[in-house]
DNA sequence: GTGGTCTAGACCACG
DNA sequence: GTGGTCTAGACCACG
């Protein structure tokens, strides 16, 4: 039952970390619907709900007949959602308590932090 | 579009985090179904998905007739669900994903968390 | 939630158990519902409950103020109400219909019947 | 007074005895909950239980959107759930007391087998 | 189309 | 009193 995150979301979430990482820069165009639906093995129609999804945050937009491409201000969009999200959205609230219910330290925090940024 | 977290769910997590802080000790007796949906006011089904769950976990169980119980290691148990949802379910790392494209550095996350604490 | 066999019927099969092996005898009185109920742990109501279904079976009778003694016919009567149910009560039939999906030959159980038997 | 078994367990233990039977294969898709409902006379919540109750169990699992298929070990963990009832889960010993209390012999047994083999 | 959540309510066995 | 099962139905996100 549990259902977890849905899959146009995680989709999403990697045409956005794609973006961010400049695999997909500025008025690029990214893969057509066929093209990611076949590469994910999905459904043609989650991948069309990702598009409208980023379209929506002016993240893509639509060039008729030519595909989806990256907006000018994609990357700022991007870490805007996600800031708000992240700091407004309750998520770091959420995480926070996650972590002191576990017992871990602002130092051990630190020292996990270090570690998976140098991985 | 974001489907929020089901009820059912939402009533676990705070019955676990009353374990957590002793609001219920081992043993204990939690709130009847009925008490339950009545003061969260929901339906008595929404309470029974919540106890149905916390029991598949080990973190109640039921005496016939009487009620609902608190495991003698449900404290243990939620934790360590909790950790491993963290861990090893890629919680920690998404968290960690989300911190670095947001530019907070080590440092910075420990003064959030530590602001966190202090509260 | 899998809810076992009733707690009231279960000291009742006890109790049959008993009377089969003679351990309580014809006319022979049967612990008190207060003894009974602490004996087993459980509520008064429980004992009573089962008290009411094997009198209605005619395995009990009570003697006003004096408890509940053990019928003439006690014996017959239990293993009467246990032929039906196994035989017609379709027991058999699914106990049967158990053993062959796990593929048990009728000497195979023979044998086992037998290590029981013997034990 | 003898409460019977739930319609959703019923049910389960009729896709499970299809599934032992091979009406239903591994990497299958079973009835959507619909479908079985409208089928079973019953309401689509009662068939929901069932479905999760297999998933739980590791016999059925979901493909979102799509339905419900019959996992590859499916009958390993139908057999070996109903193996572990029956020999530890304390079936046969009953039915073993039972037998024995009916006065039937292992060849009686036996030949009663042989005949609901032959059936 | 699929399943998942939820309500409002009933009924009942059990303790 | 307790929880467990079930119906009838709604609504909705997802694929």
């Amino acid at each position: 039952m549990q259902t977890s995150r849905p899959i146009y979301l995680q989709i999403a979430d990697t045409l956005c970390d794609d973006i961010l990482q400049a695999r997909y820069k500025a008025d690029e165009r990214i893969p057509s619907v066929r093209e990611l639906a076949a590469q994910q093995q999905v459904n043609t129609n989650t991948v069309m709900r990702t598009f409208e999804t980023l379209e929506r945050d002016g993240i893509i937009f639509n060039r008729r007949g030519m595909g989806y491409y990256v907006s000018d201000d994609a990357v700022e969009r991007i870490t805007s959602l996600r800031r708000d999200h992240f700091f407004d959205g309750g998520e770091m609230a959420w995480f926070f308590s996650r972590l002191r219910d576990l017992g871990i330290t602002p130092d051990g925090l630190c020292a996990l932090y270090n570690d998976y940024l140098s991985q």
